[in-house]
This record gives C-alpha cells, structure tokens and sequence, in this order.
DNA sequence: GTCAAGCTGTCATAGACCTGAAATATTCCA
DNA sequence: TGGAATATTTCAGGTCTATGACAGCTTGAC
C-alpha cells in the first residue's frame, strides 16, 4: 500500500538513505531539512506518517512533535522520531509529546521500515479508502462495511483487511508469507498456517453471498483472489 | 517471481542496503562477507544469482567470478559484480571473467533491481514471472494460471515449474539430467525415469487443449519443446 | 472491577492431492 | 526379431490444506 511519507531530517546523507528506501517500498517521500520546510510541504499535503529527527536545527524535534499533535490537521498523523540518543528519558519525553514510535541511530533499514509498516498498520488500516468492488462484492474502507448483492455481510477486522488486500490486489497468487507481510504487518511473529485459518473465516464470511468462491487455494503457492466467476 | 539472491559484499551497510531490497522485492536472500562464507552457502544451496564486490577480503571478487565459471555446479548461475571502480577495463575485466553484469557504486536500489531483473530474464527466464505464450498456451507465473486456446487448464506444482522452464526454453533439447536440475533443483536425488512420468503427467494436462503435442520426445537425448505445430 | 462477547493465533485431525519408484506395456532401431 | 528406450499405470507414502476446538486477550457495558 502507497503512502505519503515526510522525512524531517538535517543529515542529508540519512535523508537520502530513508528516502531511497521508503520510495523503494512504493511510498511517496516528502523531504525537509527543518521544521520551516516540514511546515510548508504540510500545507501543501498532508503526509499519512512522519518521520522526525530529534535534533533539528532550529526548533527540536520534541517541540516540533507536540506542535503536530496540537494542531487540529496534524493531530492524527503517525510520528516517528529518529534520534543518536539512546536515554531512556528521551524515549518517555518522545512518547509523551505524542511520538508513535522511536529509533535510535543507527538502525538498519529493514528496522526502520518495519516499523513504518507496523505504525501505519496500528494508526492508518485504511490508506486508501477507495470503495472497491468486485463481482458483486463491495468493501467500502472508509465506513470498514463490506456488502455481497447488496446483502451487508458480517466480517471481523483480520479478514476484512485480508479481503480489502486480496480485492486490490486479484488475479495474483500470494504466498502464505507474503500475506503475513502484507496484512499482518511483521509476519515473524505469527505462524504461517495461521493464514489457513483466516482464509477460512473469510470464506465463511462470505457465504452467505456465495463470494467464497472467489478465494482460490493454489496448492503448494498460496492464495489467489479472482473475479472471474467460474 | 521469488528467487534466491547470493550477495557477497564485505561493507556491513551496503550489504544491508542490497538484502534489505532484495527481499522486499521478494526474493530469499543469502549473505556473505567473503568467499569462503560464500563457498559454504553455495554448497548447502545454489543460488540463482550472485551479486558479487569487486574487491574482497583475501581472494578477489574476480577470481572469485573466474572461479564460478570453472566449477560445473556453479558454471549457469548469473553473476552480477558490484564495484566502486569506474574503470573501462576493470568492466572489460568482469564480463570476461564471466560476469553477466556490471554495477559501479554508489547504484540506487532502483537500478540495481531492474539490473537484476533483466539478468535472470536473459538467464533464467523461467524466474521471472512474466506471461509467456506459445501456439495458444498461455502461461501466467503471478497467478499462477494456465490456458490452452482461452480455456483454463489443470495442472499440479511439478507439471506447472517443468511446462514453465520449457516454455521459456522451447526448441531445445534437454536430458532427464538436465530437467532435474533446472526444475527440481539440484541436491535433489530423484530417478531419472520419473522425469518421464512427470512428461506423461504434463502432456495428459495438456490433451484438453491439444498442447501436448507441443511437448516431444528426442530417442536417446531427452525431451524438447516446440512450438512448430507439427 | 466483573463479565460477556468477539477476536486471535495454535493445534490436532481428517482428507485431498502430489510424488517418486516400481511394474508392465509399447515402440524403436540395429 | 531382440534388446534398449519410452510410455503408462499403479500404489504406498508424504505433503499440503481444510476445519473445528480452544485458551488467552481485549473491549465495552454495567
């Protein structure tokens, strides 16, 4: 899923290594050099998640931080503060200004975007809240209903964001990793059959309409969404 | 397509850089920091491209490629070298060592992607997931689907990975070996005569649509596939 | 705080499907 | 025609998937 990413950081070098990475993902990256700058690409978009270095010049990061949650726009922007320190103090200070989450220079990039795709996932489940629909099947993000022929289907949160994933993304195979990946988030916590499972529930949850169908199992490589009524 | 990458690569941070995109791009990456670790990883498992540092700790990363070359195991894998070096000769160097591709730092991870990806497509096609089409049969990788003449055709995991290779290397001949080793994969001990029971498996998935006359039997060689409608 | 309801991730089990190898039938050439 | 190379069939063993049950958690109402 794309997102509009801006990263506040002074260190060229970094913001240029956060960038790469983050536009390699597939999100849009916004940069500034200071708060003034961060100020004036918000204005123009509002990002869906920003990353803020703790020592800026100018206004720190801390304060910067506290500014976003108090201003009515940017309250509910996810924040991730990058910064050298490592005192526990700083971390608690970050947090408490309204930080999501924190790390500490140096971290590798798999970290970082780890933690990127975990704090969208608990902060914005929905990036695009697009209606999308298929053979009947309407998932609608933005009121998170989901509806067969009309019909308002019953659904729980995994499977709803399992389906939203399989419906924006059909007619494609995806390993029982790749899902972990996708939906869950860090799949290195969560036992791979699990997904059996969920795709189970969902299948169920789709009954009713008799949308089940369009869940395909391609054994030995995964899950297929199709629309192709068979 | 999911491949396994081999990234041999001395500097910490770049061999992060190069893991970290490699596996967001989906593919199993393996590590090493010089060629000794390299040449155990190789032997547990043969990568199906190796992106090799020019300049590595004790032997060099271009005898190290002249070496790939002479070793029977290791003479079909692509190898793509990275190097700091600008030089016109030090590139003349690897492609004669047997270096499919040439890469000079500082690359984006954008470049080195597309790099990737049109080695394995020139040297391996069948890890791609590109749609390939002979005489009506349609082959998809990403979803996984397969077609004769528009109608959809049913065929198991081993059947589907030996059509693939053979679609991406028609009109050649190939030894039950050579089969086994291309779509098994190597350090599988199978019995040559199953590969037969594999074709005759493939071609009865096939009759639906008539395909499996593509698929021809070569007395005392091996198996070819061809798209000369006899 | 307590309790009920709804979610989650794991397991165990049953069953569908796939594999490799062996046995048997055919086809090919010298 | 006879032996060698292939084609087919068959089968037991294994692997992969479907599914129901369950215990731990979280949430929200009282």
């Amino acid at each position: 899923m794309s997102s509009t990413i801006l990263v506040i950081e002074d260190e060229p070098a970094i913001q240029e290594l956060i960038a790469v990475n983050l536009s390699f993902a597939g999100h849009k990256v916004l940069r500034a050099y200071d708060a003034e700058q961060a100020d004036t690409l918000i204005r123009a978009e509002l990002p869906d998640l920003i990353l803020l270095d703790w020592m800026l010049p100018g206004i720190s990061g801390l304060a910067f931080a506290r500014r976003l949650r108090n201003e009515e726009r940017t309250r509910q922007v996810p924040v991730i503060m990058l910064t050298a320190k490592g005192a526990e103090q700083d971390k608690l200070d970050g947090l408490e200004a309204g930080a999501d989450d924190y790390i500490t220079k140096p971290f590798s990039p798999k970290e970082l975007m780890a933690r990127i795709k975990a704090v969208l996932r608990r902060r914005a489940p929905q990036l695009t809240d697009d209606l999308t629909e298929v053979a009947g099947l309407a998932l609608d993000p933005s009121s998170h209903r989901l509806s067969g022929n009309g019909q308002a289907l019953n659904i729980g949160p995994t499977e709803f964001r399992l389906l939203h994933f399989f419906m924006t993304h059909a007619e494609r195979v995806f390993s029982r990793s790749q899902l972990l990946d996708q939906v869950w988030g860090d799949h290195v916590f969560v036992e791979e059959r699990t997904v059996d499972v969920h795709i189970r529930r969902l299948r169920k949850a789709l009954e009713p309409s008799g949308h089940d169908k369009l869940i395909e199992t391609v054994r030995g490589s995964g899950y297929r969404f199709t629309n192709q009524v068979q």
